[in-house]
RNA sequence: GCGAAAGUAGCUCAGGGGUAGAGCAUCACCUUGCCAAGGUGAGGGUCGAGGGUUCGAAUCCCUUUUUUCGCUCCA
């Protein structure tokens, strides 16, 4: 656990250290769970996404890509569920310090008396046998009658005092239920609060014609509202795909482990339409191909797993998380989603439209399901830049530390270095800078002894390193060294481009899936 | 949001009531070298922020903020 923590600061302070991640509004102190990304780190972001974005988009003749904006009409939230599920009433108990969401402790209550009248039920079965009629006892015993009243008194109130968001009531009754904390079974509560995890914003500059707007939790809705708009221009035949990287928003109340849990951050996500009833296949399909994706990068299968979720979001009529190993343990990297119709049908319901496909085939209109690929941007970064951090034992004894970035991701493809800095070497390399920077990014460093400069671009991921020697000035060669191998070869300045290309082109990478 | 620990130079950290140190990094010059740590010199910090105690605070006290961990929640 200590080794754990321990390479966790060690991702952080190479992140900051290399230029890849800042803390928002640093010399203001920060702002929490808010992070920048810096010049090596905007280049892998970058690179991450394109990555995506080929694989998905360019890839798949029947996906396409859109970028749709962060303000929406406040309707869609309350249509995609987020207005509701999102909104939770919060209380503490001041004596175990622990918090609960109120609703779920009336629910808790209620499911204790629930348990009663089974047991009242088991006890009166065993004592009747075959005589027993279930549900005339339910309906005359007394004891049970009384019980059943308590929970549909309990439970109507509630849910008539959180749709009219009297939170003070629901603490009322928590008070009159004398609902107590199950770890300290005290009934030291606090007040009810409501948490929003959607950031609100207004839209319109005088007060009076202001209207209520929420940044976007999930990029998702973007999508949905746009479906007939792209299946109509786009031609497309179910079953299709509408593909988005953008940013979302939400106000989490615990936001933390660096940029795994932000509060802005930004989400590549697929919504894939499909005929009802077939979401299973594609749901398993989705799952398969987007692990592939995953495995391309040749970060260890070992470091991927799936999880399944039991607990279903109100939309899903399946669920999975692909979790990778992330430095404090499996967590979720991306989800894949069996939607179902909720999305569409709800936008059909709350904007009068009809959102429907008419299938030739089989010659009649529905409202597609819809099997939704996500994957948090801001994660994978997370996944690649801490996996790929590794402190090296070398031969000699000393230790190289190496950012093994995938070469297709790495901010800079190569460094080119003149073995001194001078007798026309430097020149020379500049000739070179100059005519690959046309395809790579590349960097010139001709600073301290090239040993040194080797380390330098090792730590921050550079595949390849190019130095250029005496030997450059009479034959056109330089050497080439690579990043993982720390092994040289000599070749013609000419062969370089395809050298580099065949390692970090998109194509040879994505082949791998 | 609650609890715990921490915040001193770009990074890692030492110091601990008398107005700041080290190593590495950075910059300049010398050394001209193929896997970091050669020489000389320089720059850089109001010790996270605000307030209090004191003749005097980086050091003691209070508040606040940020980060990490546990609980909770979630993508």
């Amino acid at each position: 656990m200590a080794n754990q923590e321990d390479q966790f600061k060690k991702v952080l302070s190479h992140a900051k250290e290399y230029g890849y991640v800042f803390q928002s509004s640093e010399i203001y102190d920060g702002l929490s769970a808010v992070y920048d990304y810096a010049q090596n780190g905007a280049e892998l972001k970058k690179n991450i996404r394109e990555y995506w974005w080929k694989a998905m988009v360019q890839m798949n003749d029947n996906i396409v890509g859109i970028d749709s904006a962060i303000f929406m009409h406040p309707t869609v939230w309350k249509a995609s569920g987020h207005v509701d599920a999102f909104n939770d009433p919060l209380i503490d108990n001041k004596d175990s310090k622990k918090r609960y969401r109120a609703d779920v402790l009336v629910e808790d209550y209620a499911a204790k008396i629930e348990a009663k009248i089974d047991k009242e039920v088991a006890k009166a079965e065993k004592r009747f046998g075959d005589a027993f009629d279930k549900a005339q006892f339910l309906a005359t015993n007394p004891r049970v009658l009384e019980n059943q009243e308590k929970i549909d008194t309990a439970l109507k109130r509630l849910g008539k005092s959180l749709e009219n968001e009297d939170l003070v009531d629901v603490r009322n009754l928590i008070d009159e239920l004398d609902i107590v904390c199950p770890i300290s079974g005290s009934k030291n509560w606090t007040d009810v609060k409501q948490f929003n995890l959607m950031f609100g914003t207004k839209i319109g500059a005088s007060a009076d014609s202001a209207m209520d707007l929420y940044l976007r939790p999930e990029t998702a809705q973007g999508i949905f509202v746009n479906f007939l708009n792209v299946q109509k221009t786009g031609r497309m035949k179910i079953p299709f795909g509408i593909a988005q990287v953008g940013k979302a928003f939400r106000n989490e109340i615990v936001a933390r482990q660096f940029i795994f849990r932000q509060r802005e951050f930004e989400q590549m996500e697929m919504q894939f339409f499909i005929q009802p009833g077939t979401q299973q296949e594609w749901y398993e399909k989705w799952k398969e191909n987007r692990i592939k994706w995953h495995l391309s990068l040749g970060m260890g299968a070992e470091n991927y797993r799936f999880h399944d979720h039991e607990k279903l979001a109100h939309y899903a009529d399946a669920a999975a998380d692909i979790e990778f190993k992330f430095p404090f343990g499996f967590k979720e990297l991306e989800g894949i989603h069996s939607r179902t119709d909720f999305d569409l049908s709800q936008h059909e319901k709350f904007s009068g439209k009809k959102l429907q496909y008419f299938d030739n085939d089989l010659q009649k209109s529905y409202v597609p399901y819809v099997v939704e690929t996500s994957i948090g941007l801001d994660r994978m970064f997370l996944a690649v830049f801490s996996n790929s951090l590794v402190d090296e034992a070398l031969e000699n004894g000393t230790t190289r530390t190496v950012l093994k970035l995938p070469s297709v991701l790495a901010p800079t493809k190569a460094a080119i270095l003149p073995l001194v800095k001078k007798d026309g070497l430097p020149e020379l390399a500049n000739e070179i800078v100059e005519d690959l920077k046309w395809d790579f990014s590349v960097a010139y460093d001709e600073k301290d002894a090239v040993g040194r400069r080797y380390r330098r671009q090792d730590a921050n991921g550079t595949p390849f390193c190019i130095t250029v020697d005496h030997q450059s000035l009479e034959d056109k060669t330089v050497t080439i060294r690579h990043r993982d191998s720390m092994e040289q070869e000599r070749v013609a300045i000419s062969d370089l481009k395809a050298i580099i290309a065949k390692d970090v082109d998109m194509k040879q990478w994505l082949m791998k899936m």
